[in-house]
DNA sequence: ATTGACATGGTACTATGCTACATAGTTTAT
DNA sequence: ATAAACTATGTAGCATAGTACCATGTCAAT
């Protein structure tokens, strides 16, 4: 089975733009024609879709690439795998505390308001400031 | 007091290419001497600090740009105050139920890889597979 | 007067992931 | 044969927040 741009984009649902800035970015690599035309066969259609399903794992783009190069060089055990996987937990794991703390000010900053009265002048110093500034 | 860049990033520890950028954004707006020498006053002083601790309760550049043009206009209330940290706080919590629902995926694949067994070859298909894919 | 420190603007580059457009060439159907 | 549909490349732009470099210009001190 194979496949042209328009046929690929409609199985997968990436479009063919990006298809290129994958390509561009040496994710995939579709076979041509002798016009230059690119062909998709099976073996694409499942690199599009692990590079789709890994990025909803949080991966980036240039990670998934690593990632297919490390399949394709050698067998993955699911140590490695695991491994992996616990890295980029580690990683989302900040990411959510960074935004937990973001999420203690701004509520802080809106208790703060109920205490000071909504009627009352604001500094729009999200962070740190109660509601009035020192100059408003 | 009037500063120049140099003492502007000695008091804010913004570095003088970052406040061009920020100029360049539209966010400060310092005095010039006749020679084209930027001249900051102690407003300039106040504005970055707005600026900083606005990016730490993760407002991007362009909101807190926004944020300094609403104060400049009128006089802000608690109310309206509280109502933008209510709308960046949904938006942050929405980042967080992202971010969790990537975590959840990542743990799922990392148990998947210990019930299968570790040293057993694994896909890197983070989302969904447990860990052997159909074509390895 | 000349050096050294400090400052200027313009541009380009980093990373992230696309998106858009213009112009050219290919394939298919009528 | 010609039009419609499809595809190719190159380049530029979006948003985000800087970082880096370079040639040129200014200011203060010696």
């Amino acid at each position: 089975m194979s496949y042209q741009v328009k046929e690929i984009t409609r199985i997968t649902g990436v479009d063919r733009e990006t298809l290129r800035f994958y390509e561009n970015k040496g994710l995939v690599h579709p076979k041509r024609k002798e016009s230059g035309y690119r062909v998709y066969d099976e073996n694409d259609v499942l690199k599009i879709d692990f590079i789709l399903k890994n990025k909803k794992a949080g991966f980036t783009l240039s990670e998934i690439k690593s990632l297919l190069n490390f399949k394709k060089r050698k067998k993955v055990t699911c140590k490695k795998g695991k491994e992996i996987a616990q890295n980029k937990l580690a990683e989302v794991k900040e990411k959510i505390k960074a935004l937990k703390e973001i999420e203690r000010i701004l509520k802080r900053f809106s208790d703060k308001c109920d205490e000071i009265g909504l009627e009352e002048s604001c500094c729009l110093n999200f962070y740190c400031c109660g509601s009035r500034s020192l100059k408003p």
